[in-house]
DNA sequence: CTGCATTAATTAGATACCTAACTAATTATG
DNA sequence: CATAATTAGTTAGGTATCTAATTAATGCAG
């Protein structure tokens, strides 16, 4: 607390990506532990489970569109979800190298029987919250979201991205 | 084969979790790169030349109660600046197992050389938003980030949440 | 029809992280 | 004062993730 601080203007208490990067640590940690310790589910594999379950019927660049994970992480789940039988993976007639994900029986009652889990988390963190506080803040997430990407994809330092 | 959903109350792009996790993966990721490419620094390490500078002599503990990070994390990222130069350590006369870590003056210059870039970042993210905007966003994080304690089981990690 | 670039997906290697186990110094307790 | 219990810090092992390189299928130019 003594103040003698070459640096006043940065406070890492006030730091947004420092406050951003601790608060979704405390959250994901969180939530992995709850997915991993009950069902033996990685959040990748949860989050497949998710979008197939809104959407349907995905290849696995739909769902790395869809969702923000890697080609790898995606790849990755869908074997370990495979391999227990919770999704099916078909060959797609009008291109052989893509295969169409989707919820097995099983894939869908193991979706079932957690979201409400995840829903009564999400409830739980937020339940100190004014719904509009929530509203805001999705909002405000998804400008930093995108801002993000802009300065990312901008590459101020490096114009040769291959 | 149309939207036979199960679950409406569960949208992954609406749900909380998924949404901060995704933000703040992207402006991680941003922060981490800008670092490494430019000053060979891994974030955990600038964390610590952050909290060196502002609060001056502290042990590894205290980094750890400091900062939320883990102290293998502070452990690994302490040797390389060891490495680099960049910080000191001193052995505690009261106590011989603890070691005193302090910013030489190359880590001064370092963290003063890299801190306006950092606040230029924290402003390009935040440039879109009010600041009362912003203000409310890390009031929220912080809740979050202590209600997600809270169901963890621990106690709040900072007593100066506010 | 044939090469050439692109795309979907997997595999491999390297790095980072977390949980545990471990060493060494300190404190508490009998 | 001896010994057990704590604490500071490091090392080790397993796992997850990112970057690159690879395989296989598609589309396009000549």
């Amino acid at each position: 607390m003594s103040g003698d601080v070459g640096d006043p203007g940065l406070k890492l208490d006030s730091y947004l990506p420092y406050r951003l990067s601790v608060a979704s640590n405390a959250v994901s940690g969180l939530i992995a532990r709850a997915y991993e310790d009950r069902f033996a589910l990685t959040v990748p594999q949860w989050r497949l489970l998710c979008v197939l379950a809104e959407d349907g019927r995905l290849s696995q660049v739909q769902i790395v569109a869809r969702t923000v994970m890697d080609k790898v992480t995606v790849s990755r789940a869908a074997q370990g979800l495979v391999k227990r039988r919770l999704i099916g993976r078909s060959q797609n007639t009008s291109d052989g190298r893509s295969h169409v994900l989707t919820l097995t029986p099983e894939g869908r009652g193991l979706h079932a029987e957690i979201a409400p889990l995840a829903l009564a988390y999400e409830a739980a963190l937020i339940a100190g919250l004014a719904p509009e506080e929530v509203t805001l803040l999705k909002r405000l997430l998804g400008r930093l979201q995108s801002a993000a990407g802009q300065l990312a994809g901008e590459a101020p330092s490096s114009p040769s991205l291959r």
